[in-house]
DNA sequence: TAGTGGTCTAGACCACGGT
DNA sequence: CCGTGGTCTAGACCACTAG
């Protein structure tokens, strides 16, 4: 059921969890979800109501509505992906791999008298004694949801590891922005880069289960990892 | 006045005549339009039938709500969304926008004694009267698949409107590989690039829902479009 | 306090898809 | 035909912004 005194709006209620079920798979692409006025039974809500969540769904891109038919999944999202938005470490351990951070900036920062917590990591990989970075990562979190995170070590305790250990915090979801980069000097050095080339930048915001956005990321890749991405369509 | 009996719904009516006031700088940026109320009083239609109409220039970039404020026009056009592969013309003109392709290339071209045919297009939209391209994309594509598929005029036809209509072949996911490109003239004159600069390359190879490679793409993007992605972590 | 947008109700009629 | 989504009405109350 939906709270009708929580302050969070009805529709942003079933907006969320009509994303809940989606994305844990109740859902599969392709499957139909309950019609409109059946939802509007079901949790004692107008279709307004109803319609205004499943809208917000469909500019999401997770839903799709078809006249006269229903309205379906449509979720084509990543599904093979080769980089570290939730879960470098995991992925890395899984492929057997030793993962390596090293820490280049850590410190507190204001934005519009907000605290927030700016790290900075080069990730990689050791091979055979050796180290080679594969990104360059800067976080961004909100102090308010992380008090005195600065206290951890992010070269020995992965951040993804914190949130959910630490806080109590999961990672749900996010929202990226990819874009070519010319590189610095740093980028330079860390990646061991001949000459002046371009990057792969990936922007974004990470959310957690509540819609919290719980981090900013930018993330650079370096050229010794490759983003591929499997998509579907329907 | 709106028309009642066009059969054109009356928020398009409204939100028609929105976009023409704000294009044509009746409104210029950061000005506040009418309010809600004023406009149902205006134009004889409900409150809901406003925002409804207000809503979608909010999603198409054109507007900006501020509660207790007003509706404001846009400072910055928001620059176009879009990541896919599959669906670039349908994709527009949801959006309510006019494609365009201009075929740059297109002849057979021979892979190991298979014959292909490779087309390159430039693509994006029209604005009042002027074109804006936002991606170039080469497709290379199996003559055996698709026979004398030279004959189309992919300025008028949808690739993918094709691959449907003619051969009944339905594309179902892609495997994607994204890096950074240096521009070459081409891209700097469809563009209209200053500089030299870094691009964003999409390659990848597109397969049926029998699991066939019908189509190999790269897909450059240029600067007036920005590549978003979803991802969900479990 | 007045005006704005944000949310929500409880209906109505229509157009489309499949049976 | 029925069930679906698409459009629209005529209200209501609330939260925010600014004078």
């Amino acid at each position: 059921m939906l709270d009708k005194s929580d302050p969070v709006p009805l529709y942003m209620q079933l907006q969320r969890r009509l994303r809940e079920e989606i994305l844990s798979g109740q859902y599969v692409p392709g499957e139909k979800i309950p019609s409109e006025t059946e939802l509007t039974k079901r949790y004692q809500i107008t279709r307004t109501t109803v319609r205004k969540a499943i809208s917000n769904l469909v500019n999401e891109g997770l839903l799709e509505q078809i006249h006269g038919k229903g309205t379906y999944v449509r979720f084509q999202q990543v599904k093979y992906s080769l980089w570290n938005f939730g879960g470098f470490t995991d992925y890395l351990t899984k492929k057997n791999e030793v993962p390596v951070s090293k820490v280049l900036e850590q410190k507190r920062i204001y934005i519009q008298d907000e605290a927030y917590f700016k790290l900075v990591r080069a990730r990689g990989v050791k091979k055979e004694e050796k180290v080679i970075f594969l990104t360059i990562d800067t976080s961004i979190l909100p102090l308010k949801l992380f008090p005195d995170i600065d206290q951890y070590d992010f070269e020995r305790e992965s951040l993804y590891h914190v949130f959910r250990n630490r806080y109590s915090i999961f990672p749900r979801y996010s929202e990226i922005k990819m874009s070519p980069v010319k590189c610095d000097e740093r980028m330079i050095e860390i990646f061991k880069l001949d000459s002046e080339e371009s990057l792969l930048l990936a922007e974004g915001r990470v959310f957690d289960e509540e819609d919290r956005e719980i981090e900013r990321v930018k993330v650079v890749y370096g050229p010794n990892i490759e983003i591929k991405i499997m998509t579907t369509m329907n």
